[in-house]
DNA sequence: ATAAAATGAAACCAATCGGTTTCGCAAATT
DNA sequence: AATTTGCGAAACCGATTGGTTTCATTTTAT
């Protein structure tokens, strides 16, 4: 099935598993171990972030290792950089207008010295 | 009620309000217009935007005008980020492969020549 | 050969999701 | 004053989600 690696990152668990395996690859009971779900709970998990490419999985006789595939992450880097000038643009000029009323500020009290 | 970022992002419809919203603000109705779904269904994405604060709505008589707040993308843009130095050297690595067998076959072809 | 370990697959469940239609209400237009 | 516009809320629906338990299969260890 195709998946959207959006989709796949939505879910806590799933976040979870990618920042355990990317310290090292884990066969799936030891994935498994880490959380206090079921073994099937989390092989569901696990089939969702190999579909969609974030994890990949190589068998070894009877185990399967599970290894993060992390530059698929680059989609979703991808998306929101597109938005970081525009928070850049909306924070500096939250800035300007702080700035602003911080110097309106200084010329009051100015004013009530001069007064 | 509180709601998670990567979840609201999750749906490719939530994705292209925050894309549309992102140009200029626009009310509900306006929104809805950009979409094939009713207005009640864009009404409901877009008060999981605002519930975990990807869009804020002002009240402006009776319409209210949607305004997205991409800084709140920044949250997902750090959990990324911390894997992009480890996506770049898996990268490194691959490149550091790829140069290797064409060194190789380049040798190959030396050695045929010699032959 | 038998037992144990690692796993997939299936059946099931309640909750959530993304969608709809309908109704009602307040603000703006006519 | 009557109508239109913009919208929320509610009820409903089928599909999906995240979870479970149980069972079968394959590999490894005893």
């Amino acid at each position: 099935m195709r998946r959207d690696v959006f989709q796949a990152i939505a879910d806590p668990t799933r976040r979870e598993i990618i920042g355990l395996l990317a310290q090292n690859p884990l066969n799936i009971n030891a994935v498994a171990d880490c959380f206090p779900t079921s073994r099937a709970a989390i092989s569901k998990h696990l089939k969702i972030l190999t579909e969609c490419g974030l994890v990949v999985i190589e068998q070894q006789g009877r185990e399967r290792i599970c290894e993060a595939q992390p530059e698929k992450l680059r989609e979703i880097s991808d998306w929101v950089e597109q938005y970081r000038q525009f928070w850049n643009e909306k924070l500096d000029s939250l800035e300007r207008y702080l700035a602003e009323i911080q110097k309106n500020k200084v010329d009051k009290v100015g004013e009530v010295d001069k007064g």
